[in-house]
DNA sequence: CAGCCATCCTGGGGGC
DNA sequence: TGCCCCCAGGATGGCT
C-alpha cells in the first residue's frame, strides 16, 4: 500500500530515469485511470504529446513531473498510486502488464534507457493527469515557472507538507491538533493536517508513541505530539532505507522490485501476536485487531489503553 | 464549516 | 472444483 516512503520510492526512479526526456507518445489503455483529467483520454493525449520533463516532485503520496508542453505551456503530469498504482520503467520489448493503463514513450538517451514509462494499476484507485501549476506562497519546490516563482499543481494545494518535508513544523502540527476535535487516527490520515500518512504507518507511529487512536486530538499534550511526530518520522526513514512496505507484488519501485520493511511492522497486521515492546518489558500485551473508520487498526491492548473520553 | 461516511475498484482467499 | 462473500484502503463529494 503506496504511502509516503513508497512514493518517495517511485519519485526517486522518476527523477533518475525520466527527467529530461521528452514524451514522445502517449496510448491510454484504460480511460479510468484517467478519472481525474477534465478534457477526456483524447486532450491527455494531445496536450502530453511532445512534452519534456523538467523534474520529479513529491507531497505526502501525490506525485508529479513538471512538465513543458510543445505549446510551451508549463503543467503538471500528475500521478498518484491510489492501493495499487505502479510507475514502471520498461524496454519496449518488454510485454504488457495484465493491468497496464497508461503507456508514455520516452525520447531516446545517448546512455541507452529503457524507452516507456508504464503506470500500471489494479484496483484503479489512483490515476493520472494534467494539472495547473500555481504560486505557492510557501516555497514548496514543486517546480520553478518562467517567472522563477515556486510553483504547486491545483490539486496538490490543499496536501499539507509532510513528515520528511524540512520545512514541515511540529509546533504548527500540534497547535492545529488541539484545535481539532476528532481522534489521533483520523487526524494523521487527514492528509490536509499532515500528509503522506497511511492506514499502515499511523498505526506503527501510534504503537511507537503508546497512543490509542481514539485518542482525542484537543487534549494532546506538547510531549504526546513530539514522541508522535518523532516516531512517524522514524518509521518513514526507516521504511524508505528498507525501499519502502510490499505485502504482495501490488506495491513495487520504478524497477518492479518489492521493499521489505513489512518485516519491521511492530503492530500492523500482527493480531494475535505479542507486542514486541510488551515482550522485551514482561508484560504480556498482544496486537488486536479492530474495525475502525471501515478498516482495520492494530494496537497493544496493554500499551496502547483506550482513553477514558474516546474520539472516533 | 467541521466532521464523518459512502463510494469507487479488483483479485486473492476462505468457507461451503 | 466452483461459487459467493469478504477484505484491502486513498481521496473525494455529499450529507448532517
Amino acid at each position: 500500500m503506496p504511502e509516503l516512503p513508497e512514493a518517495e520510492v517511485v519519485r526517486r526512479g522518476l527523477e533518475r530515469w525520466t527527467v529530461g526526456r521528452r514524451v514522445e507518445t502517449v496510448e491510454v489503455l484504460d480511460p479510468r485511470s484517467l478519472r481525474r483529467h477534465i478534457g477526456g483520454p483524447g486532450d491527455f493525449v494531445q496536450r502530453l504529446q511532445g512534452a519534456s520533463i523538467l523534474d520529479a516532485v513529491r507531497r505526502g503520496k501525490f506525485l508529479w513531473l513538471p512538465v513543458a508542453l510543445a505549446s510551451g505551456d508549463e503543467l503538471a503530469l500528475m500521478m498518484h498510486l491510489g492501493m495499487s498504482g505502479q510507475a514502471l520503467i520498461q524496454g519496449d520489448d518488454q510485454p504488457d502488464e495484465r493491468h497496464l493503463k497508461v503507456r508514455l514513450g520516452l525520447s531516446e538517451t545517448p546512455d541507452g534507457l529503457p524507452g516507456q514509462l508504464r503506470f500500471v494499476d489494479q484496483r484503479i484507485f489512483g490515476g493520472m493527469f494534467l494539472d495547473p501549476l500555481e504560486p505557492t506562497a510557501d516555497g514548496h519546490p514543486g517546480g520553478r515557472g518562467a517567472l522563477g516563482l515556486p510553483l504547486i499543481p491545483e490539486h496538490a494545494a490543499h496536501i499539507a507538507r509532510d513528515p520528511l518535508d524540512p520545512d514541515f513544523d511540529p509546533s504548527a502540527f500540534h497547535a492545529a491538533l488541539r484545535r481539532r476535535k476528532t481522534g489521533i487516527k483520523r487526524a494523521l490520515l487527514d492528509q490536509g493536517l499532515i500528509s503522506g500518512i497511511g492506514n499502515i504507518y499511523a498505526d506503527e507511529a501510534l504503537w511507537s508513541a503508546q497512543l490509542h487512536y481514539a485518542r482525542p486530538t484537543e487534549t494532546m499534550t506538547r510531549p504526546e505530539t513530539q514522541r508522535l511526530v518523532e516516531a512517524v518520522q522514524d518509521v518513514m526513514a526507516r521504511a524508505l532505507e528498507a525501499g519502502g512496505t510490499s505485502f504482495d507484488s501490488l506495491y513495487v519501485n520504478i524497477n518492479g522490485e518489492s521493499g521489505y520493511f513489512s518485516r519491521s511492522l511492530n503492530a500492523y497486521g500482527r493480531a494475535g501476536e505479542a507486542c514486541p515492546r510488551c515482550e522485551a518489558e514482561g508484560r504480556d500485551g498482544v496486537i488486536v485487531r479492530e474495525q475502525f473508520m471501515n478498516r482495520s487498526s492494530y494496537r497493544c491492548a496493554v500499551c496502547q489503553r483506550r482513553p477514558r473520553r474516546a474520539r472516533y
